[in-house]
DNA sequence: TATAGTTACTTAACTTGTTAACTAATTACT
DNA sequence: AGTAATTAGTTAACAAGTTAAGTAACTATA
């Protein structure tokens, strides 16, 4: 058996690995939180994106909160249920589905909020803010570029 | 209703999202070529883990890969199954089972490195070298900084 | 203005991840 | 040495994600 250390990154260098394993490790300090107001990870993404916009569409939720259309159908139905969020026929298009966040919704956000910020400054006390903000800018440049790859068409289909 | 947009970071700047909305934008890329070899993303994490080191028991793999005990356990059978790996009782400590990569594992590793590293060096030319390692570099080193939160004793347990 | 093609979402079947309970082995304590 | 506590891993039951097929609505085109 061929040990080759030479063809790959070392896994801790390796960017889907190293972006997966800072966000478990920070997640860690996040999800007892959010266990204790028995909400999943993926709903309160869910309800974050939807509390970005006055009015959402179900497919914009799910790109945004990185989910796909099956799983949003049922996280909806559970928000909904907990009366956190609302779900209407668009008018104008009725094959699309308005989520909008309640006024029970908005009161959860405001509950959970000073616990969620004090999760995140001590957070970014530990990290340094300089860094923490280094890394949040960074990131969003980065899907930028991979986004919309600019003018360099070299090898784009023809 | 009340919208509230104070309350919280825009999800693009909120970290744990920023880090799964960028990491997905990247395997959005991977994930064909991992489909074109029959393999999940799960099963490619521990591959690569062991690969790295000549023997590393179960527990270890789950750390590093970021899955829990039972996903190790199916991933392992899987792959063992596909004679990518052997699992053995560790003969000084008979609770735990040591894997390693088989010639099999590490000859399925060699086929797939060029693909790989094309898709990489693309994506790094995509966003640029410079930016790419500084990413990689700034991850990593907030990691440790969590991981070993410095000096600061403030607010730790007595 | 039919109709072929596409889009938005849902449902169903399957696969994976998750939690909790369990077995076996090791370590710590008296 | 003997027993309690801990650790490593597995199993089982359940929850969530995934793929593919299906329905309804909209758009483009002939």
């Amino acid at each position: 058996m061929t040990k080759n250390p030479s063809l790959y990154d070392p896994t801790s260098r390796s960017l889907p690995i190293s972006l997966l394993r800072t966000r478990e490790l920070i997640m860690e300090v996040v999800r007892p939180m959010l266990v204790r107001h028995s909400i999943t990870e993926q709903q309160w993404r869910v309800l974050r994106v939807i509390s970005e916009d006055v009015r959402l569409d179900a497919s914009t939720v799910a790109a945004r909160a990185c989910l796909l259309a099956p799983s949003v159908t049922r996280i909806v139905r559970a928000l909904e249920k907990r009366g956190f969020i609302s779900s209407v026929r668009d008018v104008s298009d009725k094959r699309r589905t308005v989520l909008q966040l309640t006024e029970a919704g908005d009161a959860f956000l405001e509950k959970v909020s000073p616990e969620s910020a004090e999760i995140f400054a001590k957070l970014r006390r530990t990290v340094g803010a300089e860094r923490w903000e280094q890394l949040t800018t960074l990131l969003s440049d980065i899907r930028s570029d991979i986004q919309a790859p600019d003018t360099d068409q070299s090898d784009a289909k023809p």
